[in-house]
DNA sequence: ATTTGAATACGAAACTATTCGTAGAACAGC
DNA sequence: GCTGTTCTACGAATAGTTTCGTATTCAAAT
């Protein structure tokens, strides 16, 4: 079996959602993208640098401003915090969960056709 | 606008879901009913006190033994977990968290069901 | 009434996460 | 070469969470 695997936290998948899209990234490019008023830059450096020491993040430290990227898959990372929320959150039931998702204001026309879709897609196997 | 909203951490939402299950408890009752290896009584104790401060739980102390009941709607807690979730770790996308909730094994066929007949209903009006 | 067992209260320790101050290195422009 | 700016490194302060040891209270049973 490998390493337990790695929880990120809030901070921490804050800075992954960055690095997910923008892939490479200096610390200033990402400190910038999530503009928060409260954090310094020393903050978001901190940070990225416990990253890389945890194994979230790999650095190219070749040149004097390092260049981060994620050495998690987007994907897996998601489907753990999914699967801990279900059990944590929802007593083990995903329609729960889903139903909850789908309840809210930010699930729009288009998203719930995409999920129809979906559904027939694994429905058909 | 009413206090800002209380999030629960992840212990807190252990004890919750049993509350939310059984309704009135005894701090023994829940403690036994999640029986972690790790944690001694004290600490759910402990915790569910915490609880109760933060105005999380309630509890009828007229008694020897402190009866407590979830103070938090359940709904409403796990649609605020939700949306945090869908901010925090998709990126605002309730349909990639839906998805990442169904392509796992904890998805069962009834379930899909359940969603499925879900969506026609809130397509229909 | 004394003992015993179970409950609460409280404080502190251990751990984790977040934030920032400060120092020094690297570099660009004058 | 200096000067000022930007970057990293590092340690420490702060805050929040979880854990437990200990003291005390309460009540039931002998």
């Amino acid at each position: 079996m490998s390493k337990t695997t790695i929880k990120p936290t809030e901070s921490e998948m804050e800075i992954l959602q960055v690095l997910w899209q923008r892939g490479n990234c200096t610390v200033r490019e990402v400190h910038e993208t999530l503009n928060k008023k409260d954090a310094g830059y020393t903050t978001t450096l901190k940070l990225m640098q416990i990253m890389h020491e945890k194994g979230l993040a790999d650095r190219d430290t070749s040149a004097k401003t390092h260049i981060y990227r994620a050495l998690v898959n987007q994907e897996k990372t998601q489907q753990e915090m999914v699967n801990k929320m279900i059990a944590n959150v929802f007593n083990g039931s995903a329609a729960r969960l889903v139903m909850q998702a789908l309840g809210n204001q930010t699930a729009s026309q288009e998203e719930i056709e995409l999920i129809k879709e979906y559904l027939n897609t694994i429905e058909n196997k």
